[in-house]
DNA sequence: CTGTTAGCGCGTTCAA
DNA sequence: TTGAACGCGCTAACAG
């Protein structure tokens, strides 16, 4: 069952296992004539060679790892998935492996995921998502020096690499957006508020509501888990409130669509009765009812360009950016308002 | 940089590697003193064993690899991360790495990920999902014998371990439920007919339509992509035919979703006008508006258990069931008629 | 109880 | 141009 090696290609040749194998490498100092008999045997007996044996030789795993934080048992979220396939496109095109862990953040066998790929050598780098608030893994990622690329900043004094998008920018916009349609009482549905990414958005939203004279009234702010269930919740509570508000920030998409499914069940009118924004645009923003208006992130692309990123630190190679911001780009739809 | 090996922790030690690999390794031919010296100083280094190296010499890499079928660059399923989140935490439940790799389906790149894993070593067994017509992924695992479990079953003649959703008898479910609320004009949007999921949905529908002398109509079945996108498309499709349908079937939830969105645009009540049903129940599905009539996988737990069964197997475990089937569950909601 | 020897499969010296 | 020898880091068989 198992394949032929290098040892059985030179026996049945006749030659030693070192010359086979610089004539499958593409060495220069091997005969022309024995290269071909090398390849045609090669060929015909199937020889693949062992990845294991090679990483072993070589001191290197040409692999990157992926701990992918997941919360609770139903971890269902298309932003990941896109993501994933950003990377792992990626990653394939440079003849990289890929090797995915999930685990739920700030756990023990969080931290044990990443020891184990780093100290035991099974990857060469590491991609790391949804920074926190004095995120443990960036500290343990450089005090080892070890090559890392983050999608998202950190409050650490440490420099490392990363990409984000700039989420204040993105609520700025939302927030003058709705301010522009003569919104009031803005309500905000965020997300824990450890998560790097949360905390930018919230700075942003709040920023610009200030300095419009405005503000998130108390019991206006309702923090919630990033899903479509938390969403519907906190709506529910939002709308409870008296004066209601006339808008609803969320955090991001899969929120607002639950925001949009509450709001509804008590027959208001999303984009009329309150107006409704996510962030993110995952593809269902737009065939929501009524189409979500949002902020839109290139999910896909930042997952290949991290990928491209990380896999240049670990050749060696001179990033031209250390630290890139992304614009993003507000998307209006009807569940912000029609007109 | 790199961490200190069995090497060095010997040197340091006076000991033999040999005695200090027993030390660590947990066997009983070893001096409790020794050992107590041995575990103190490897804590003390911080020693953590080399896993390549382990891999070549044991033969096996605790590792299955799971090559994710991506359509298209914006590739963004929910339903994928539920399922990878159900595999990869019973994977590390059990110590086992996961390895991913993202491929269009039916492509060389998809088979050459295929066999850079099986043939390269790289994993000790696979798991295959979304199965097609002929599956060629399956054709090759079973002729070389390679441990493999798949999520959907084959129209080819070879015997393997799957674990299957009895898509048949959901639609079925379907078909009754429409036809109980007096349903005649029922429309399909339908997947890619080359998939094994998608055949027996389809046939389920079909033949429960005959047993009640219906079927459906000519422009009635519409083939598209699985996404939103392509529900929209065929649901505009569908609602240009006069007559139109009075109740839509989609072969799973996305498309539902992007199929209410259209018939919403179109100012058509869904659940009044029209009703629409889909399946998987994704979570977004209860928040949609009008909440989903679909069908429910457990995806979660499937991915769990598709794993526990290679893991099983590659273990040279004896399997209780090489076949499962499991019974979905039709869950009634709003988007199919109200009453 | 401990150390020596061997080998997993490969790439890379160094000699011939 | 080819082959023999060595080592990557680890575990296993065999002596002592």
């Amino acid at each position: 069952m198992r394949g032929p090696t290098l040892k059985d290609l030179a026996e049945k040749l006749g030659l030693s296992i070192t010359t086979v194998s610089r004539a499958l490498g593409g060495y220069s100092d091997v005969a022309e004539a024995t290269r071909q008999r090398v390849l045609q045997a090669a060929e015909e007996m199937g020889y693949v060679p062992d990845v294991t044996a090679r990483r072993l030789q070589k001191g290197r795993t040409d692999t990157i790892g992926f701990v992918i934080p997941t919360f609770g048992p139903r971890f269902s979220d298309p932003y990941f998935s896109e993501l994933l396939a950003g990377i792992g496109n990626e990653a394939a095109r440079q003849n990289f492996d890929l090797l995915v862990s999930t685990r739920a953040p700030d756990t023990p066998e969080e931290k044990q995921a990443y020891r184990r790929m780093v100290e035991g050598r099974l990857v060469d780098g590491l991609l790391v998502v949804r920074t926190r608030v004095k995120d443990p893994r960036i500290t343990y990622l450089s005090n080892l020096g070890f090559p890392f690329v983050s999608f998202g900043r950190s409050d650490l004094a440490v420099d490392f690499t990363y990409l984000d998008v700039d989420g204040a920018l993105g609520m700025e916009w939302v927030a003058q957006h709705l301010i522009a349609l003569g919104h009031e009482r803005v309500a905000y549905i965020s997300a824990p508020q450890d998560l790097m990414f949360c905390i930018h958005r919230s700075k942003g939203l709040q920023a610009t509501l200030q300095r419009n004279g405005l503000s998130l009234r108390s019991g206006h702010l309702v923090v919630c888990d990033l899903t479509e269930g938390g969403g519907f919740k906190a709506m529910n509570q939002l709308l409870d409130l008296n004066p209601r508000p006339s808008a609803v920030v969320a955090c991001n998409d899969l929120m607002a669509m639950g925001a949009m499914s509450a709001a509804q069940r008590r027959g208001l009118a999303v984009g009329h009765d309150v107006a409704i924004t996510g962030f993110d645009d995952i593809p269902l923003a737009q065939h929501a009812h009524p189409p979500l208006t949002t902020v839109r992130q290139p999910i896909y692309d930042i997952g290949r360009r991290i990928c491209r990123m990380l896999i240049r630190m670990i050749r060696g190679e001179e990033l031209p950016e250390r630290h890139v911001l992304l614009e993003p780009e507000l998307v209006v739809r009807e569940s912000s308002g029609i007109g």
